[in-house]
DNA sequence: ACCTTATGACAACACCGTTGACCTGTTAAG
DNA sequence: CTTAACAGGTCAACGGTGTTGTCATAAGGT
């Protein structure tokens, strides 16, 4: 048994399943990315995934070490998907909050799956392509290395926890989110001004902004601070400009 | 059976366990919280908590009514614990970072905790305190109310999201967390010049950063920003500063 | 001293990931 | 065209998980 996952290129006899089913690494994949979507996160498991698939749950061990491997063969389809229509236009800025913007998106899309994914490196393509971007967009921008790495590793983190976090906010069952907008109307709406003066003062903003996600602000005030320190630093070597 | 749950005001027939242990809310929290310390995040499941408590798993179901339930109230246990030892000076930047770290390291420290209750609004004591205090410091920094929650909501919410991602990868077996570093350390650090120029460049980088978490940095850059925004409001308004 | 009943214990259920042993169809070599 | 190797699908089992229906008993009020 010493190994018995064997890498997808040198897979050669490919025999049917008992119920007729040719199994690959991207049939996995993308069955398990559709069983989260349509059934939620808790409902891939191995076994779960293998009747799915019309499969010995053992049989994807063939594929897959173990689940951990799985989720992340599945988290950098994501990346991929995410990232597939993405073009880098020059204005790093505005490329920097179009992906941070996609990247959220495509966590809101996924909910289930970007809950289980955001916090794994897979070094797989889609990912290596994604960091290979990101960084040459930085870099082009003027940041010198050891910056561009602290702002991408900083960008993409904000990206991704943000994404999960809005994304278990969508994935509760309706009743709770219902409870908890009221929560902020009530409990927050009505306490006196005496006790909680500050609450009662924007009471009325706090309704209305806590239901909405925070990331948008949260990007332009990422890239707000960024642009600013690029600037210092163009300042402080009397640099100008690259291109 | 339709309730098995008894609210804690009610209890009062306080059997001990064969063991010899009296049960209590607070007893099953603490020791939950022990556990999670002690053996990681993964330590904590019903069966193991029984036996650490010297009790029957399905005792536990007298006081929570799920494993939800026990980590909702373990999380507003850990927000107490955050906030009982912040005080603001009145330098609100500095209170600010200070309150992100703290409640960064908290999540970190109770990783399963914190990525449940990430994402939910208790409407709790502690939870108050904590809103009103944050909104206390904006405002009195000078933040027009729309803006001061704004920047609440974009700051609590990264604190928590962080918190969330950070925390799951440190849940994470030891195995897979070595995995990561030396994915970086190999797939990353080795790519070529010619097909991945710029992360070749900030190779060095990139495996001495990625391993950090970037809550820190992303802090930073949120405060920078937020002051550089309180700055123009006053240049516009012309208000100076209060008091 | 007795009754009620809160609360702990037990046993069982339906899941989970993982693995070692087995079996069989595909494929490449002769 | 035959045949032998072995990749890859299957089976059964292990030790774990959360949860619940039922039972028994000791605590507390009367």
């Amino acid at each position: 048994m010493s190994e018995r996952v064997v890498p997808p290129t040198a897979r050669q006899r490919r025999r049917p399943t008992k119920q007729g089913v040719v199994l690959s690494e991207e049939l996995i994949v993308g069955t398990a990315l559709r069983l989260i979507e349509e059934h939620g996160a808790d409902a891939l498991s191995v076994r779960r995934l293998g009747r799915a698939l019309g499969a010995d749950p053992s049989s994807l061990y063939r594929y897959f070490r173990h689940t951990d491997d799985l989720m992340l063969a599945v988290a950098d389809e994501l990346i991929g998907r995410t990232l597939r229509t993405w073009r880098p236009t020059g204005d790093w800025v505005a490329d920097l909050r179009d992906l941070g913007l996609r990247m959220h998106a495509g966590a809101l899309a996924h909910p289930r799956a970007a809950t289980l994914a955001a916090h794994r490196v897979t070094g797989r393509a889609h990912e290596i392509r994604a960091v290979e971007s990101i960084l040459g967009v930085l870099r082009r921008a003027g940041f010198p290395d050891r910056e561009a790495v602290r702002i991408y590793h900083a960008f993409v983190d904000q990206a991704l926890a943000f994404g999960a976090l809005d994304s278990a906010g969508t994935a509760l069952p309706r009743a709770a989110r219902e409870a908890e907008t009221q929560v902020w109307r009530t409990t927050y709406g009505r306490l006196p001004a005496e006790t909680h003066p500050h609450i009662a003062a924007t009471a009325r903003h706090l309704v209305a902004t806590m239901r909405v996600s925070s990331y948008p602000a949260a990007l332009d005030l990422f890239l707000t601070a960024a642009r600013t320190h690029l600037g210092q630093l163009r300042a402080r070597t009397g640099a100008s400009r690259p291109h």
